[in-house]
DNA sequence: GCTGTGGTTTGTAGCGCTACAGTCACGGGG
DNA sequence: CCCCGTGACTGTAGCGCTACAAACCACAGC
């Protein structure tokens, strides 16, 4: 008598449940169980009779009493900065589409700040994901040590040294690299260097490290750089610019973190009458679909964020027997793409 | 002995269960349940001791458990047709913080087509959710008997018109109707709209509509309208623009379905020389980041995107009684922002 | 007629947690 | 001295599903 009513007037979700399926059809609750997850193991007229008596009922199989019995789910948790730009797009399009193939489902969660993550990493915990993906190697303290000790598969993307387990990404050293040699290739000697400060400062470290690095090696000044307000997009560009060009009216080039702060300074340029690329070459970074269109185009960098998310599935659903040394980090690459903004 | 190593090598969820931190701690298992949903009900000291022991043995609670146990879940699912722009962030933002403030998880699904919403309702529903948010009311007819037949509480978005249970929105008539008044006070004379053919076809509809009724009002001929093709962003406005100038080379007016696509066409102008807004006005939809910055900047609709996420948690939490009639749409609003495009 | 074969179907015993109804110790009032 | 209220904690019975083994059944071969 105890139990009957428990979940009554609750969320109202549905009542039919998998006996009651099987009870109409007139089969056993592991035929019913069965037709839903191994459809090959039950009779073409059984199957049909139970997926309509299931449709007529509206039933749909309980996941959490599944994923309880089985003791796996087929979710993996993604868990993503900002949706703000079109990279991101494409990246969970790849986890998706991977995932997908794979028989699993994508949750995302978006996380503005460590803090969130680590709620969010909580929650996937909690509802046993079968695998978390995470966007860059900082973390919360806790984060890292919640994932460890209990053993979840855990991918790193958009870095190439994680912090927790697997990693995908690329060089942004490299590409950095190329970007300074490009500039220098075109005549540019008075360079800068745009990234954003806040949470994410530390992503942008190796980048201006590269930038300093390369310039010295091609006998250049160490150039300016400019942490912006992280939740600045396009406002940053203009506002880096302005700073940059106070301290050096001679900027010829400047590097942007990413694609949209290189079109706030191709606005900013609009407006103040600097010729771009004549006076000034701008390049970005994420070839978002904004830098093939912006007027001038412009030169960026374009990692390949979709096999990133792709890989990201791969590593983390490969089923590498627990307690076994992480694979090592993949390389996705990128390509630099000229365009008229250079 | 059948149940012994069921779920052994599994996805390396933890080992911790909820029995055996109550035996580590020398409580009942009640007692750590109490200690992590109602902390209030266990003593200080015990509950310190509880969380002491979790935590070094890295115990998370197993939500799928909970959940089936109480027969109700804290999380919403929401699912969206895309994350590329600006408005969506805010949205989903709204989403999250309304949710937050209630104890509830919101969990993010992308979907490019009626198929992968239907599919990720699916699972939302297999979780059982305590809710649902959808965005427009255009859906898979399945999709609708579905949630419907669960008694899913659903909130449709951007919409002011349910199909399925309740909806917040604002009036797209009235907003474009301003638009096109907004043009024709400016002495623009043959206006063309700019909309996306394909699923969100629908979608645009009643803009279309409202926009050719209110230009018949002006007294104006019915205006040219071309739909781009869904999957383009900032290329839609160039072949968008192209098109029209071909049929109507006087055009001095363009409304176009979202700022992305406003964009689009301001770059073209900038390739071709048309003059902005000189010899053609451009308004954009969304008043997404771009809007502000892009030169020239351009005239939006901004509606309260991230008051509708808000407002769409409210509607789902409410809690009416199962059975009673939907509350009524709810309009959040919008504004017309006059830049300098028009 | 009887056994073997292989595909299909069924019973059983939990998965880890929570609601609910206790149990227990303590203490103040009658 | 007994009774009962109060607050902290515990025992039990499932939530709805799935793994596994066992049962079933039609039919071929001997």
């Amino acid at each position: 008598m105890s139990g009957a009513g428990r979940n009554g007037a609750g969320g109202g979700g549905s009542r039919a449940t998998m006996q009651r399926v099987a009870a109409a059809a007139g089969v056993s609750p592991m035929t019913v169980s069965n037709t839903f997850r191994y459809p090959e193991r039950v009779q073409e007229e059984t199957r049909a009779r139970v997926l309509a008596v299931a449709a007529e009922l509206g039933y749909v199989p309980n996941l959490a009493a599944g994923h309880l019995a089985s003791g796996s789910s087929r979710v993996v948790g993604a868990i993503i900065p900002s949706i703000r730009n079109s990279s991101f797009y494409r990246y969970v399009r790849g986890l998706q589409d991977a995932a997908a193939e794979q028989g699993h489902e994508v949750m995302i969660s978006l996380a503005d700040d460590a803090e969130q993550e680590l709620a969010a990493v909580r929650t996937f915990m909690g509802w046993r994901a079968a695998g978390i993906v995470l966007v860059g190697s900082e973390h919360h303290a806790e984060t890292a040590a919640l994932l460890r000790a209990a053993r979840m598969p855990t991918v790193e993307t958009w870095v190439r040294r994680g912090a927790i387990d697997m990693c995908v990404g690329f060089s942004v050293e490299e590409a950095t690299r190329q970007m300074v040699r490009h500039l220098v290739a075109r005549g540019r000697r008075q360079i800068g260097f745009i990234g954003y400060s806040g949470g994410v400062a530390r992503r942008f470290a190796d980048r201006l490290a590269a930038f300093r690095d390369e310039l010295g090696a091609a006998g250049l000044a160490a150039g300016l750089d400019y942490m912006a307000h992280e939740a600045d997009g396009f406002a940053a560009g203009k506002q880096a610019l302005e700073a940059l060009l106070t301290r050096a009216p001679g900027l010829d080039g400047v590097i942007c973190a990413t694609d949209v702060i290189a079109g706030g300074v191709i606005f900013a340029c609009q407006r103040r009458g600097i010729d771009v690329p004549g006076q000034l070459a701008v390049t970005g970074w994420g070839d978002y679909e904004i830098a093939s269109e912006i007027v001038p185009s412009l030169t960026t960098v374009r990692p390949r964020t979709r096999d990133m998310g792709r890989t990201a599935i791969e590593l983390l659903l490969s089923g590498r027997e627990a307690g076994g040394p992480p694979p090592p980090p993949r390389d996705v690459g990128f390509e630099l793409v000229c365009r008229e903004s250079t």
